[in-house]
DNA sequence: GTCTATAGCTTGATAGAC
DNA sequence: GTCTATCAAGCTATAGAC
């Protein structure tokens, strides 16, 4: 065929990294379909319910990629501080060693229904969840599980943004090395 | 008269307010125009540059208020983990206890010229020059004051995208306590 | 399933009255 | 210095051919 069928999994793999880098204002019809080589009817094809249903089919592809890979990792049975390293290596791979921001930041900018926003809240809720039964494990106390869970996240968070602005990567690297000590103790 | 002057300081807040909220590309001229009072002929008249010299002017305002309410006091003579103790009130205000976004986050956004995110990160490189200042002024080596003011950056940036996300300035307020020990040692 | 063409609205920017 | 009125370009979204 002269067009095949972009497959569903590359199509909406093009579509999050639009929204990721660009943010919901950012992230218009023309460089989606500039992103993923479909004309703008075509997009609509593939997500009626248009800009809207696109964003909602990046947030649900997100949850999915870090329940597979970072949440149900850290829910396996092994030492906690060696799931941890494990999972920093994922955070690498996503955040493409630091050069690509994170949707929590740049989708959580005023644009957007009210549900994308709530949407985002449960992606981040779900992290620290995630997060703090790993240090819970380790032996921390609930509070305590939870100000490292925080703390980890918080790192992640400002070390992208230092990278995208400075352009420099090392911060970002810096706290994936630290994220073991940071979530399993051996802090203070 | 009918429509006084807007004076230029309260102005370019305001305009700023829209910037920091909103990211270049959400900070639409209606925007602006509805923050400001003002019509959008009339700012183009306060502008004539247009979005572009508007952007430009709220990164001007941004840096003067960090020169005078941070950096300037940080060079004065004083104790650091004092000094450090006043500057993190400033910020605390300046981010309205962390219910506001910071400008190099969500100006660093991909909208914009490139003029517009060469400042945005000479303005993050001051103050990554300000915080390695009173560290090393505490006793911290060369490179290890480089770390400290990256990683109390780090902190604030991360802790003010997760307040947005989730609506809690809690790990923002964290992050001000610990501000004087992230800068003046005392953390190993 | 993809495309071209187009509708209606919003955007950044300008002209000209007061 | 502010306003109303307007423009061309970009926006989201839709209709209909292949």
């Amino acid at each position: 065929m002269a067009h095949p069928k972009l497959s569903n999994e590359d199509l909406i793999g093009k579509v999050a990294d639009v929204f990721r880098r660009e943010g919901y204002e950012g992230a218009s019809l023309s460089r989606i379909s500039e992103a993923t080589g479909l004309e703008k009817a075509s997009l609509y094809h593939r997500f009626p319910g248009g800009k809207n249903e696109m964003v909602a089919a990046v947030v649900n592809h997100v949850n999915q990629w870090f329940q597979d890979q970072v949440f149900t990792p850290l829910e396996r049975s092994g030492k906690p501080t060696e799931k941890v390293r494990f999972i920093a290596q994922r955070l690498r791979e996503f955040y493409a060693d630091g050069s690509k921001s994170c949707a929590l930041d740049t989708l959580s900018l005023p644009g957007g229904s009210a549900a994308l926003h709530e949407a985002v809240r449960g992606s981040l809720t779900a992290w620290l969840q995630a997060f703090t039964g790993v240090a819970r494990e380790d032996g921390a106390s609930g509070a305590e599980a939870r100000e490292r869970a925080e703390q980890a996240i918080i790192e992640i968070q400002g070390s992208l943004v230092l990278a995208r602005v400075l352009g420099d990567c090392k911060p970002f690297h810096r706290t994936m090395d630290r994220l073991p000590e940071l979530l399993t103790g051996a802090r203070e």
